[in-house]
DNA sequence: CCGGATCCGAATCGATACTG
DNA sequence: CAGTATCGATTCGGATCCGG
């Protein structure tokens, strides 16, 4: 028996022994969102020694949750065996469990494109996206961008890239430059704010007058604010402090 | 921020911070079961040091997912909170996951009276138990004997005393001394086997003879391990074997 | 830049001994 | 029973370095 195993037969133990280490769950988190190659997760975790992110990896794929795969082009990335993505719904659960403990950030704390989508998929309710009107949001935390969309009971969302992001401080829906063809714009937009920051569980605040927060819906009406907060299960008090 | 926090404002980190040290899982993973004392948890968890266990139940407080409740007589337990509980199904559904990747228990693996009963509630079906009559099952898996008492979609899972657990070798099933009144005999007894590894995740090997495996149904027909098999989602074939 | 490997001090874990 | 205390063994974190 390897000197550091739990020593049971038992899946729960066989589980963490798999998944337990230190910053493993958080990759396989990031991994869920679509492959990503080394340094993406990197930066998706920026707190990660490098040396640990290589070992976990190596750990994964051990364990079938991980497979290391070599693009056509030049570099490699990293994706979720069929094993590994049966966790999907385990790390939405956690995240859920989570959150209620959740209180302010740390100042210092950050938001990642990953988490923040993660985040989004473990609110989402399906049954509540059903009855509406398909819908596109983005989302603006700190310096992460995405854009939700909801249509019948299938959510997607992606990451906004740096033209699309240039939409911000005070002409946010002004611009409309970036969307591309088969993505049409948002139907609203949403800044930082303390009711998003409910929800999506990540604020961050590089400047004063974010950290305040703010939720502005400046194309469609306020109603959709609260569309917004059934999908995604906000607290709509919340939501229109 | 704490030096040893993941720097992430989400609700994953957040859970994986408050449960993701070594061994605080599988502390939770035997609380779920009911509430221990130190040394029953110490017990449960064989290899785990007893300052780490100390720790980790201090951390647990803290986290609000364990409470230290002084018993009127002497002594005290620990339990679960109301949060702490809702890890539950989490637990449950790492179990149903680490079980996948389960292969050969080495030969000092250990299967404990806690792990084996949350190993049944994993397996267990409530739609596939609804159909059938009430049935009492009792395991006997190294030195841990547990009745399972099956009733409509509910479960319920208890040890056995010393004194019921008293027939083993060869009279399994002879003896009925132990059994107390509100809580009838077994249908049927299982001893080890193969297929009883199986589905409840454990095997202890003390001889040969049991290394080798049983599956004995004394008291009912060979039927009982069928609906077993059906109820806990064993594999038919492997039961047979 | 990408994908790591190496080195080293700091923190944590594991084993054992001891105590109110 | 319910833990502390101690100390060596591991692992983690941070920084630097390296080959393609």
């Amino acid at each position: 028996m390897a000197a550091r195993s739990y020593g049971q037969y038992c899946g729960v133990t066989t589980a963490v022994e798999l998944i337990g280490e230190r910053w493993a769950l958080l990759i396989v988190r990031d991994l869920l969102v679509g492959p990503r190659r080394y340094t993406d997760l990197k930066a998706g975790l920026p707190r990660i020694p490098t040396n640990i992110l290589a070992l976990r990896l190596k750990e994964l794929q051990d364990a079938g949750v991980v497979r290391r795969v070599p693009l056509s082009h030049r570099g490699l990335v990293y994706e979720l065996t069929a094993y590994g993505r049966q966790l999907e719904p385990i790390v939405l659960a956690l995240g859920r469990w989570g959150f209620a403990a959740m209180g302010e950030p740390d100042p210092d704390d950050v938001v990642t494109a990953d988490s923040l989508t993660m985040a989004l998929r473990t609110a989402f309710r399906p049954d509540a996206a059903e009855a509406l009107p398909a819908t596109g949001y983005d989302l603006h935390v700190g310096d992460v961008g995405l854009r939700a969309r909801v249509d019948g009971v299938a959510l997607a969302v992606r990451r906004l890239d740096a033209r699309e992001r240039g939409l911000d401080g005070e002409d946010v829906g002004g611009a409309e430059a970036g969307s591309s063809a088969e993505d049409q714009g948002p139907d609203a937009v949403f800044v930082a704010g303390p009711g998003i920051r409910g929800i999506i569980s990540g604020e961050l605040a590089p400047d004063d007058a974010l950290a305040r927060g703010v939720v502005r819906v400046p194309r469609g009406d306020a109603a959709l604010l609260g569309r917004f907060a059934a999908t995604f299960h906000i607290d709509p008090a919340a939501a229109a402090a």
